[in-house]
DNA sequence: ACTTGGCACTCGCGGCAACAGAGTGCCAGA
DNA sequence: TCTGGCACTCTGTTGCCGCGAGTGCCAAGT
């Protein structure tokens, strides 16, 4: 009973002040919710919960905020589930339905996640890494310089100017277009280095050559080091929260174009089915300590194609804004499984 | 002589109030620059600057400021060029010089420019209508489904799925695709229509149905509603210049993130050769009315490929923003017209 | 006809004191 | 264990003052 009233105070400082902004009273907290008890007992709840470390107050003789470890408290204890709307179901349904190929997939999905939580939305092209190979298609642009195509079942498309070592007619590039896809065609990239390892002994003599080396840059491009996108959207919601300008709005948006960051953030945090949750300073990027990501991983099956999630303030409506991440990342995960 | 002074004068306040963000006033003026008259002359000078609408005081007794008007006669008639310097044309170039792809050159540039000028930077793709067809690639994804891929000269790449009427085997994709690319590699898009016209009545009957609806996806996703696509970089320079918070920064950023508004600042600036600058209410869109745009056209021969440029405040260093927007250009025009 | 020095005037801004308001901690009583 | 009361501590605001920068104007000089 008494440890329950407490609970209930700290989610009630929670809920209030991220509608408010403001720190906040005993004698506020009493009056707009029902919590049956005077001011004064309120604030021996609050002693205590500062006493153990889950709200402070700004300045002496304010109100009291949450710390991060009260916001954690709040997200894994206290905060429901928050269904999305019927309306915001189908309204993300209709909003990806019309998406044409994996960009359009990909910014559609930004844009509407940053638009449900109006928090900067951040999504991962699906890895490279976790595609399989639909097919690959090499154009001659000049008898010496081969373009390689790659097409992923994800939609991905990659490319690469090949130089090759000797011009080539179109007989031979049709024969090296079957010898890899053969190979490739339907294998998941990180089997293609054993898919491709003899292929140049067993294919005829003259194709080595050319094979050795269009095998290398497939190697190199895809596998080696398959470059991760990111897509961002929604930076103006930052302004929205009131955050100081120079010392935290400038790091963030440089920390938010360096895809670097993001990419790490979201791969610690891309797993399917749990929506991750790091608040302030259990984010180890700087920039980052006094904002809070909530993330998780699409894609269907065993392991995830990528993440998505968004990046805002600690002071955050955590129960929708995961909400809307499990959703979207449900619709995309199944967009693009599907295809 | 007289009216020389005066214009020295006013190119003195633009430097000097560009370099401080201050106010600028008679007597620092005097010492500051090498006019060889007193303040109270320089006082008379800027009295009549004002009449004429080319500065303004902030509040009275304040220092003056330039106008949008100010600036203006600033960048036509008083701001010599500024070559950049032999190790910013290196760093240009082998910073370009590294992409590997279409997307890679685009990111590259717009990360360059916005390090350049120290703004936001914005590029666009190249125009699919200014491009020609490199090759189109017909994939099986089932029986019923195609995956059409396009690839352009500049090294786009557009991608459709197509539901088509009845199952088709391997020997009539490549049939089909034998008629797309003979019919369309090296046109133009814009002149795709009249070439595919013909096609389905010159083909093989049992090709017919397949090719009408093949060249209606290519119509529809090419011609009719060719997307355009921009990127940006740099939106953490905002930060720098002390644009106030909620009234400029966030429709500021609000305007960035929507394409279709720069796509259409762009597309009104991308001349070859002419680096054009919009100086605040000079730009029809609201929330660019406190900032000014430099941007260009890239490309090779007539037509530009696409556009990029800068968006920053008003106060901003000119000359070697409009010097590095030029070359920027230069370098994307020529990475992307050899290609 | 321009230019120059002098002078009075106007504001914006920083510092300082006073004040009101919100919130807390503690204590005694129910 | 809860409650009401009370003294205390801050913060933010307001009003006031003086400083300094900058202007505009005028009369004198070249």
């Amino acid at each position: 009973m008494l440890e329950e009233r407490r609970l209930d105070v700290l989610r009630a400082i929670v809920e209030d002040f991220v509608l408010s902004n403001e720190p906040v009273g005993s004698k506020a907290l009493a009056e707009r919710h029902q919590l049956r008890v005077s001011p004064a007992t309120v604030r021996n709840d609050m002693s205590a919960l500062e006493e153990e470390g889950y709200i402070t107050q700004p300045h002496t003789s304010a109100g009291r905020i949450p710390t991060d470890k009260g916001y954690r408290l709040f997200v894994d204890r206290l905060s429901g589930v928050k269904p999305l709307s019927r309306a915001e179901r189908r309204a993300i349904q209709s909003f990806l339905e019309g998406a044409v190929d994996l960009d359009d997939v990909v910014r559609r999905s930004v844009r509407l996640l940053a638009q449900l939580t109006r928090q900067v939305a951040v999504v991962q092209y699906p890895s490279l890494s976790c595609s399989s190979v639909r097919h690959i298609e090499i154009v001659t642009i000049t008898p010496a310089r081969l373009l390689l195509v790659l097409i992923t079942d994800t939609g991905r498309v990659e490319q690469r100017v090949v130089e090759i070592p000797a011009p080539v007619d179109d007989l031979i590039v049709g024969e090296l277009r079957g010898v890899l896809n053969g190979a490739l065609n339907g294998r998941r990239l990180v089997d293609a280095p054993e898919a491709v390892a003899d292929l140049p002994d067993e294919a005829r003599p003259d194709l080595r050559p050319y094979l050795n080396t269009l095998i290398a840059v497939v190697m190199e491009a895809l596998v080696e080091k398959p470059e991760e996108r990111i897509a961002l959207a929604g930076t103006a919601n930052l302004t929205r929260s009131a955050l100081d300008f120079a010392d935290t709005l400038r790091p963030l948006l440089e920390a938010l174009e360096e895809q670097v960051v993001l990419l790490k953030l979201i791969g610690e945090v891309r797993d399917l089915d749990t929506v991750t949750v790091r608040i302030g300073r259990e984010n180890n990027v700087d920039a980052l300590r006094s904002t809070s990501v909530v993330a998780t991983g699409y894609g269907r099956g065993a392991s995830a194609l990528g993440g998505l999630g968004v990046v805002g303030p600690r002071r955050m409506d955590y129960p929708g804004t995961m909400a809307a991440v499990r959703a979207v990342a449900k619709y995309v995960g199944d967009l693009l499984g599907a295809d």
